[in-house]
DNA sequence: CTAATAGTGTCTATCAGACAGTATACC
DNA sequence: GGTATACTGTCTGATAGACACTATTAG
């Protein structure tokens, strides 16, 4: 208790969009060792005098442009396996943020290069092997998409994949991609809109692909679902 | 990216048991500074070549001298707000512990005492105030206590507060000291007994307080309860 | 016997899932 | 018109909650 051990802490983030009606992620090139050239989650050491939070909402920012009101972002976990790094002790503290589909990555200072990735082709991966992320980040990932797919039962935390105003037909197309399969359109209407709390409607509609025009909805002021929307 | 802060990572415990019909929490009290002796969540520092589930399960067996094989731990969540020690700046790595009613607490070396504590005292007070936790484990414990509630839900971690072998009415008394409601005995038996892989039967029956004596179960090898019981 | 806990059966309101049918757009 | 999407209504099987009833112990 005498001796007290340091450690680098870094934040992670398991950035997570729905892009061409598939669950993606952003992943950011390593221009540096280790892992240079390899694919990885981004984020970067915690400043001296910041919270974690603002830590994970920074790097979310310089990632990504957007500021941290217009994405969910939540703790996921951490992460501290002794040799994680091969350059020093390091233990990460991994955030996850659901995000409506942004405008192309910004490459951040420590990253030649930006990119989504579908969620299906980097966990099909072994982790380690050719393709994969680097450091724990494999695990991470999985962790933040099970966290996710969890998440959208029992919260209304879906809506943060879908703009300011979406339909109910958006909103479904966000359950069918992250939780990879069909839902019943009539069904899934009628319980997104009977559960108090959930979706305010507008007094606006849309129309996209020569359908009968949809009503637009905002986020509701719930913020848990009773009862939960079930994966079955 | 050039400089690497360091911080001291600490790994902190809410152990959670049901004693005397009440949720309680194993709390140490601090023989240094800060915060000498205030009453504490037991936690240590990180060591240089141990992982955090490693830290967080020697943790718990220098404070109870339970293994982890007795217990079930998981990790809570990590707290880092740049003041939340005034010696220096630490990330702590919380974990729950649920546990079966435990013998007398063991003083580990840096604690003074070691108590259990009733949650609701302790949550009810105002954190930094008189008889508060020190640090931010006041924030932590409401944290762990939230987190308990809710995976009683939709896991079997109900058992894992009852011994090896337990009843029925064991298991609904722990729903009902940690949920702070009361539940239907008849249709919480026929709920528990009917979900499969909740619970298994032993041959063998015990008998307390003049009831009909009751069929003892084990942890049976479900993971996740579907449907979830729900809290109302 | 009474009191207490364990366990089963039954009824009802509600809900998830299946699916018919109507509404309103584009072509 | 045909096709596509949005939305409403209806049916059915399953279930949660309420509660009557039986079973088996202690005292």
């Amino acid at each position: 208790m005498s001796e007290y051990p340091t450690v680098a802490v870094t934040v992670d983030l398991v950035v997570l969009t729905v892009r061409e009606d598939r669950l993606q992620v952003l992943t950011v090139r390593r221009g540096e060792e280790p892992y240079r050239g390899r694919w990885a989650l981004p984020g970067g050491f915690l400043r001296p005098d910041e919270d974690l939070p603002a830590a994970a909402g920074r790097e979310l920012e310089e990632e990504t442009g957007v500021t941290s009101g217009q994405v969910h972002l939540e703790q996921l976990g951490s992460y501290g396996a002794p040799d994680r790094d091969p350059r020093m002790r390091t233990v990460t503290v991994a955030y996850i943020a659901l995000a409506a589909d942004l405008p192309v990555p910004v490459a951040g200072t420590d990253a030649a290069d930006a990119r989504w990735q579908p969620v299906a082709d980097l966990v099909g991966r072994t982790a380690g092997g050719r393709g994969a992320l680097a450091f724990d980040h494999h695990q991470v990932l999985r962790d933040g998409v099970e966290r996710a797919r969890a998440k959208l039962e029992y919260t209304p935390l879906a809506a943060a994949f879908c703009g300011r105003e979406f339909t109910v037909g958006d909103l479904r197309r966000v359950y069918e991609v992250v939780w990879d399969r069909p839902l019943d359109p009539r069904n899934f209407h009628r319980k997104v809109t009977g559960t108090a709390g959930f979706l305010e409607a507008t007094d606006r509609t849309t129309a996209r692909d020569g359908g009968r025009p949809a009503r637009l909805y905002r986020t509701g002021p719930a913020t848990s679902l009773h009862p939960p929307l079930l994966r079955g």
